[in-house]
DNA sequence: AGCCTTTGACCAGCG
DNA sequence: TCGCTGGTCAAAGGC
């Protein structure tokens, strides 16, 4: 209710004309009732996932920008570490040692700092953790890098990238996805943009909602592509900053080409080539992790103005599975960077 | 001119 | 069955 504002002053009058489904996605997009996840057969698993997140990873092109990101996996000291099904649930990029994230043993080894010190440095290239939501819940301790990274993000305000991760591959071949989420922890940026995440991906805010969990409204965002239905939901800490991105469904298409690399400046020549490439072969074996294995800070995530966003038609999905892949992202800054839900009491009230 | 953001309302699922 | 919450739609405005 409260959420729902009572009254507005645009009396939306409906006509009414036709029940819309669920998800249906207007005329953009064509088929709107699930997300597929043909890629979800290619996918192996978590692990492997996480390991094609960050092929290349350690990549010039990053310095630039992306600061942050990371760190979202250190927990508190005590971790609950539910044991997953394996030491180390993710394969991290080659440039950032498992150690920065996870211990082998599920707990985090290293104290704040120290991991704050290493991501940072290591975070550059490659700043994921990712968790699984099912087995894990950590409590990220937010701030980490908040600060750290807000000092980088300053410099390069207007562009900072945020998280990426667009979206991975799909979160294997899980049986139950309903509603497994991978959630990927890590820091964001202490920007606070309107665009949440710029993972190449062009994206387009169609709603935002105060949840009842959190003490900020949750944006949501729908890929602008022609018939990508991929969305992602991302939360903000009172300070706006970016304290979770959830990634649902995959792109069945590649990073819009043209992006503009005002700030950044390196984002994407090389790798956008070479991605592209990748992609159309990657796709076949991975989905579409490609995108998510780069970083790429670029600034427009939506509104570039430059490129054609909408109508490179790709697509080709048969968008046909109902599993919906959430992927989580953590960026957080705010104290209680919680993973999964906080329990804040207030329930922002939007002015 | 077109796209994106904002924002209230509607709808569905769940407890 | 009712209420709550989350998610989505769609009009209006802005860039």
């Amino acid at each position: 209710m409260a959420a729902h504002g009572a009254g507005d002053g645009v009396a939306r009058q409906q006509p009414a004309p036709a029940p819309r489904p669920t998800l249906s996605l207007p005329p953009r997009s064509a088929d709107g009732s699930s997300f597929f996840a043909s890629a979800a057969e290619a996918s192996p698993g978590p692990l492997a996932l996480a390991g094609s997140l960050f092929p290349d990873a350690p990549s010039p092109s990053f310095q630039g920008s992306f600061t942050q990101l990371l760190v979202g996996a250190m927990g508190p000291p005590a971790a609950p570490a539910p044991a997953p099904p394996s030491p180390s649930p993710f394969a991290l990029p080659p440039g950032l040692s498992p150690t920065a994230l996870f211990s082998p043993t599920g707990n985090f080894e290293i104290s704040h700092q120290q991991a704050l010190a290493q991501v940072t440095a290591q975070a550059v290239h490659s700043p994921y953790s990712m968790v699984k939501e099912a087995d894990y819940s950590l409590p990220f301790s937010s701030m980490t890098t908040s600060a750290l990274a807000s000092q980088h993000v300053n410099s390069s305000a207007s562009v900072t990238p945020t998280q990426e991760i667009p979206t991975l591959p799909s979160h294997t071949g899980n049986n139950n996805i309903e509603s497994t989420e991978v959630s990927q922890g890590f820091q964001t940026p202490a920007l606070t943009i309107d665009k949440p995440a710029d993972d190449g991906y062009n994206w387009r805010k169609y709603g935002q909602k105060a949840v009842k969990g959190g003490d900020y409204p949750r944006s949501y965002y729908k890929c602008t592509h022609l018939s990508c239905p991929v969305k992602k939901k991302v939360e903000r800490s009172s300070d706006g900053q970016i304290t979770q991105i959830i990634y649902r469904g995959q792109h069945n298409h590649q990073r819009p080409p043209k992006r503009r690399s005002k700030d950044g400046g390196s984002l994407l020549n090389e790798e956008d080539v070479s991605s592209e490439k990748e992609d159309a072969s990657a796709r076949s074996e991975q989905g579409s992790q490609d995108h998510s294995g780069k970083f790429e800070a670029s600034n427009d995530g939506i509104a570039g103005p430059s490129s054609s966003r909408r109508g490179d038609g790709g697509d080709q999905l048969s968008a046909s599975s109902d599993s919906e892949d959430e992927v989580k992202v953590e960026g957080g800054d705010a104290g209680d960077g919680n993973a999964n839900k906080r329990h804040v009491p207030a329930p922002a009230q939007r002015i």
